[in-house]
DNA sequence: CGCAATCTTGAATCATTTCAACATAAGTGG
DNA sequence: CCACTTATGTTGAAATGATTCAAGATTGCG
């Protein structure tokens, strides 16, 4: 992959799917970009309280933000995928709260803040884009505090799967009938705020029902009516409408 | 109040504990303020779906965003004090995900979304400054989902007075020993997704423990030590340090 | 003063965890 | 290519943290 080619192509679908973006702000947006790396799945790239100067951009791959307590215990905030910026918040908060971790093997493109701060100065219709990514990021932790505070062990699982459906699907990366998942009931127990045991039984009955079926890496997508239905899932917090920002 | 007098102070005083605001920016902050208003204690100001082209600005009171599932049970996604854009974010989600209610009786200040789109093209710096704000709102989203999700009732309780003491100190509103924080069992519930039965059990269990006390809206820290340690704090996620955006 | 909201406590129930054992799949080196 | 090891998935039974239901106490308010 050359410097800026393909690189920002999924970022791109993410952005156009809710706002215009002219060629000059593509332009802008590649001219950001730094160097393309390789992550190794399970990989840290970045701790909490570490100082950083550059976001990151996936380009391929799954990617999360996690913290941990004491015991060990580990909670995901957020699932990353192909287009998203794992970190473009760390541009101002300088410390990030969180860690972040490759759950497969990832391409990963670095941001300069200098490159953000010029974007702010010169285009700021492409920082307003950029600034709504970062608001996309919240609403979505917002969905998982519902998630995590009200739903329980089955629908909060179902909702995980018509999320990533639903976000996969904006950067061509799921079907109506399903989409790749690469990560293990381990780690979306740690997205879920559930044990793995107790996912492996959520799923069992997600299956049984026929509703879904999660099985080595792969979502099958049953009967997504019911699926929604169970989920209680409403996709407004993923602001899919276009909009002028 | 005369118009914009005293309405941004405590905006001011947040915003200040992170970086500088100059004359100019404190000025143009003043001229985006639109009407001030009273809000009842238990009035929903917006609701989830709406169309809004303002931000409301909290100057007095507290607020909060929830969220509701089918069977009526509520989450509160964050508790709003004064100084905070209560929808900061609407400017870029144009229809919020969320519901903002006041919870007790405040003063609100709206500001038109054309100011702030005015701010990202005349005022970067300043601009900088409102989207630090939003990714902090962010942040404090992800500590609730490490609560929700890995501590249990006592801590995740013990946190978030923790929380509410840091974040009302920065605006002056909130000792070391204590502060107002004038809600109910019930909405504290309904922030820690617990019922009211077992939030009234954990109060108990901190006040036997002289580790605090909540009663009547009044938070008493007894034992600051042992309440960080219960809950496990870490203000990282706060941001309270300077930085230059 | 009386009513409604809020707080408090006990007992039974339930969802999820924990612990433990075993099964299957995937990966590595001989 | 098989034997071995390790990671992941599966299931059952007991334990536990939080909920539910229900009743009574306290507080604030018109």
């Amino acid at each position: 992959m050359r410097r800026g080619e393909g690189v920002i192509d999924k970022l791109l679908m993410k952005l156009r799917a809710r706002d215009e973006v002219s060629p000059a702000e593509e332009a802008a947006l590649r001219d950001a970009i730094g160097k393309v790396q390789q992550v190794a799945a399970d990989r840290t790239i970045i701790r909490a309280g570490e100082l950083v100067d550059y976001s990151t951009l996936l380009i391929d791959g799954l990617m999360c933000r996690y913290k941990d307590l004491r015991s060990g215990t580990r909670q995901i905030a957020e699932l990353h995928i192909a287009g998203d910026f794992v970190d473009l918040h760390s541009f101002s908060l300088k410390r990030l709260d969180h860690n972040i971790m490759a759950l497969t093997p990832c391409t990963v493109a670095t941001v300069p803040h200098t490159a953000l701060t010029r974007i702010t100065e010169e285009a700021p219709h492409l920082a307003r884009l950029l600034w709504f990514s970062t608001n996309l990021d919240a609403s979505i932790h917002r969905e998982w505090v519902l998630s995590l505070g009200r739903r329980n062990a089955l629908s909060r699982t179902a909702h995980l799967l018509c999320e990533m459906q639903a976000r996969l699907a904006v950067v061509g990366l799921a079907e109506e009938s399903g989409y790749r998942l690469d990560i293990t009931q381990a780690d979306l127990a740690e997205c879920l705020g559930l044990t793995s045991v107790h996912v492996n039984r959520v799923l069992r009955e997600l299956r049984e029902g026929d509703i879904a079926d999660f099985r080595k890496g792969e979502v099958r997508i049953l009967d997504k009516a019911k699926l929604w239905r169970v989920a209680e899932f409403d996709p407004l917090y993923l602001q899919l409408e276009p909009r002028a920002l």
